[in-house]
DNA sequence: AGCCAATCTTGACACTGTCAAATTCCGATG
DNA sequence: CATCGGAATTTGACAGTGTCAAGATTGGCT
């Protein structure tokens, strides 16, 4: 009855909370500290070492302290999931925004920068991309609103590289963002769990991904 | 000292034991029955659902038995994603032995069949290619071995292809090979993991695909 | 001043994988 | 035929995990 689900709780008064130690029974924010400790542990340890016990050994609280602000594990990583999501939307949205480069230069440069951007923060991608979130039921619905948001970006530009003339006009846009999206997401894929072995020749990858893509 | 770590032990000799009640203390073929049961947990459930405990309990035995047969619950999932590569070699070289097709038809249908396997073996596609038996140190030198082959496989198969004039000849064999297997990959991925959740046009994006491998 | 509700903690449960040590039993050996 | 070694299996234990129900603590408002 009294769970939030990752609402922002009564805490929204203004007034500066004065000083707190860090051993009070109140903390400061603790929802956030939650997050950027989340964060951290699957920066450095992936999506499977994140442990709620450890979380909040590490924040300085209790087992359960942390369902107060998420509902379970599942919306805590959700919650990140969906930080990610917004980030990657305005990388991209930056890359193509970018007038002094062809829009063909563009797109090859948008190939490289996925590519780059998931084995640089291969966790993050992981839980991003990976099934722990999406699978069935699991998926909060602002994780699945964003995520449509940026799967729609990808068709639009997908559409515009069709008008500009180096994408393949004759293929439906819609597949065509879907397809060209699998190719770089199962590249993705390939490398971040070990499967492809080889990281040394990414960008030729990337290149014959372009070519095939493009035309 | 005495882990046997997937080999099968003493139990070679061939004098056929006599029949033993399923109650017994020794089993008949324990190692079998317990790759038979984890299969079933798999199809059922998916990768996650499988708990050695569970599955000790299915078989009948006690919950740390299988351990004389696989050195940790690892091993016992690479054993059966090594079985589900056997098969699926022997799928893919069936298709491309057809004669009464022609290459680039038979490419077509390869597309086609990859994804009807994926979706239709979902949770068994999602152990062979998941996270959990690839990640760094897991995956067994064996199922290493195998894995190779199958995209050795791949490798020549897109290289005829090339020669055959339906591949696009320009690019190199190797890279050829990767990105087109990402390309399946990350659809099947993305439809496996509810990240693309229209199921009901499958046969439109193989196609999309095709059109873009092909040329 | 005192209460209420938001916040946080404690206790408990049912799981999990895995190790070490004890048990059971088969089959070859004396 | 009895025995004994070692393989096959079990029991006990430990350190984890997520999550629920209840209790303890606290700050802000009336």
């Amino acid at each position: 009855m009294s769970r939030l689900a990752g609402k922002i709780p009564v805490m929204s008064q203004k007034p500066a909370r004065k000083e707190v130690a860090d051993k009070s029974y109140h903390h400061d924010d603790l929802r956030q500290k939650l997050i950027d400790a989340t964060r951290d542990m699957i920066r450095s340890g992936g999506v499977e070492a994140v442990s709620l016990r450890k979380l909040a050994d590490r924040v300085g609280v209790s087992r359960t302290a942390a369902y107060h602000y998420f509902r379970d594990k599942n919306v805590l990583l959700c919650t990140l999931a969906e930080e990610g999501f917004r980030q990657w939307q305005d990388q991209i949205s930056r890359i193509f925004q970018d007038d002094s480069r062809l829009p063909a230069e563009r797109y090859r440069l948008y190939i490289r920068w996925y590519m780059t951007y998931a084995l640089e923060n291969a966790e993050y991608y992981d839980l991003m991309f990976g099934r722990s979130i999406w699978k069935q039921k699991c998926a909060t619905e602002s994780l699945k609103a964003i995520a449509y948001d940026v799967f729609q970006d990808q068709v639009k530009l997908t559409r515009q590289g069709q008008k500009q003339g180096f994408l393949p006009a004759g293929e439906d846009s819609l597949r065509l963002a879907q397809v060209s999206w699998g190719t770089l997401h199962g590249l993705a894929r390939l490398l971040i769990d070990g499967i492809y072995t080889d990281n040394s020749h990414i960008d030729e990858m990337c290149d014959c991904a372009a070519n095939l893509l493009m035309r």
